[in-house]
DNA sequence: TACCGGCCTTGAGTAACTCCAGGTCAAGAA
DNA sequence: TTCTTGACCTGGAGTTACTCAAGGCCGGTA
């Protein structure tokens, strides 16, 4: 499928893909005769997971060093493993931190309603 | 109390500190006779809001709004309390995320265990 | 008095996109 | 067949939110 469909289907936006593919984060994308980009099925999984890395936060140098094991064959799958442990156990601090600001906003907002009041 | 002491307890950075008053995020800073700035508890306080409200992604500039809002007084409480409730909104919707991509990492680190036996 | 740590400002650098200008190409309408 | 449209391409500039470094001042200690 071409950019726009593997956009809509990752979640990522088409200028974001073509980044991500020049900094080495997207391993195989083929081109079509005329030179556009074509994605395969396991390119957009690929994309997919990606884009759920980033929006909890993976900054992209993990993100690259993942991408290059992957790019290695099924010998890296340990590696990548322990890449994807340390990340759910930083999904595990923000769940803390967001528990945290709740807990400082009802304070603030309580506040607030004395005020109001 | 001194930008060092005041970062410490807010979570911030100094440099981060000195950012943020440039953008008119921290109202009534102080200064000393030779030009040092100094802190107030009231002011660490925001800063300390400030910082969880950085670290769950509030953009700069909704901050800014809520701190022209704050230096205002208190007949903006209520435009400060629906800033803060869309934020936690938004919280919400992290929340919603983190499990979505808990999820993903399950899935993803079991097609491991498949391989890795 | 010489040094040291902590502060100051200004300005450059970084991360991770995001947008734009200018150009190609294939397919359908006139 | 020529024209137009729409999706794609590249290279490069712009944006956000810090982050770091250079060079300088000031108050206290040895």
């Amino acid at each position: 499928m071409r950019i726009s469909e593997a956009a809509a289907r990752s979640g990522l936006k088409v200028d974001t893909i073509r980044f991500y593919e020049a900094e080495g984060l997207v391993p195989n994308i083929t081109r079509s005769s005329d030179g556009q980009r074509r994605f395969s099925q396991e390119n957009v999984d690929w994309l997919t997971l990606l884009y759920w890395l980033r929006e909890t936060g993976m900054p992209m140098k993990v993100m690259q060093r993942f991408a290059a094991l992957y790019a290695q064959g099924d010998a890296t799958i340990p590696d990548r493993k322990s890449i994807l442990l340390d990340h759910s156990r930083l999904l595990a601090k923000r769940r803390d931190d967001l528990d945290r600001c709740d807990e400082i906003l009802a304070r603030k907002l309580e506040i607030y309603e004395e005020y109001l009041r």
